[in-house]
DNA sequence: TAGTGTGTGCAACGGAAGTGCATTAATTTG
DNA sequence: CAAATTAATGCACTTCCGTTGCACACACTA
């Protein structure tokens, strides 16, 4: 997959300082391929204490390295940005999916957030859009 | 607005004992024009328990009276359902709009979710659809 | 090397949803 | 009508997740 080096300059050109942790939490959600909880980085980190993964979320969430996913489930998830996305309204915010049955939440990257009508005098600067259901995988099972 | 005959019949037609406090939850409900919480509940009537409040969302929940709404606050929100609402997905489902400075969360019952298109083998089964922003009554002030 | 700032770990808190169980109210049945 | 059954309510308690405060460790800079 990737290297300390690349992973390295990922974080650096999110002005985010490389810390041991922090790089193996970028590689963590670089091997994901669904949106992940704070629970899981968790349970996979033993040795890593809570909190400390859950600032190092929280700062790659502010650095636009990362999206905080609100998929319905009252847990939190997180999922990678992509290249050159500021989460923005218009042209990087896409569809979530939660699959009822594996539980995971995926991101639609390919699925934008079509255009919303509003009622006169709303402005909208934030849009979510979930669909749940059964996933692919679960489907062809 | 309603009276207590009214009430009652609304009660009756979804299958819901109308008892004394499901009347005035109700009540409450139809006379809010945006989405409330427990809390909201809880406040207005601080003689009962939260726990009957609770509980009696939920069963106008279950009986289709009423949706759940989760508006990304963390907080659920609850509204009473149109005459009719099965909360199907293609015919029931609506947008949700969540102020950010008054903090509600209105129902925009006219703005059904669009049609989303999937990726191969995935099901939809629900779809939540949440903007964020500024409302019309507070942008008009 | 001393000093300053940032990151990490431990503990504790807070809000909200949910559950178990006893009590009370309503409804059915003899 | 009285007894028995069922449903609703109230209180206490739990659980889960997100979040914060504070002390210590580490890293960089002067
Ligand atoms: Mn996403
Ligand atoms: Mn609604
Ligand atoms: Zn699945
Ligand atoms: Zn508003």
């Amino acid at each position: 997959m990737f290297n300390m080096i690349e992973l390295e300059q990922i974080l650096k050109k999110n002005n985010v300082k490389p810390t041991a942790m922090r790089l193996l939490v970028l590689q963590f959600l670089l091997n994901k391929k669904s949106a992940i909880s704070l629970t899981d980085v968790e349970e996979y980190f033993v040795k890593s204490d809570r909190t400390t993964l859950y600032r190092t979320l929280k700062t790659f969430v502010e650095s636009e390295l990362a999206h905080k996913i609100d998929d319905g489930t009252g847990i939190t998830k997180y999922a990678l940005c992509e290249e050159n996305c500021h989460c923005d309204i218009d042209t990087d915010l896409h569809l979530h999916f939660h699959c009822k049955q594996c539980n995971e939440t995926v991101c639609l990257t390919d699925h934008k957030i079509p255009n919303i009508n509003l009622p006169k005098d709303f402005i909208a600067e934030d849009v979510n859009l979930v669909v749940k259901g059964i996933c692919n995988k679960c489907n062809s099972n």
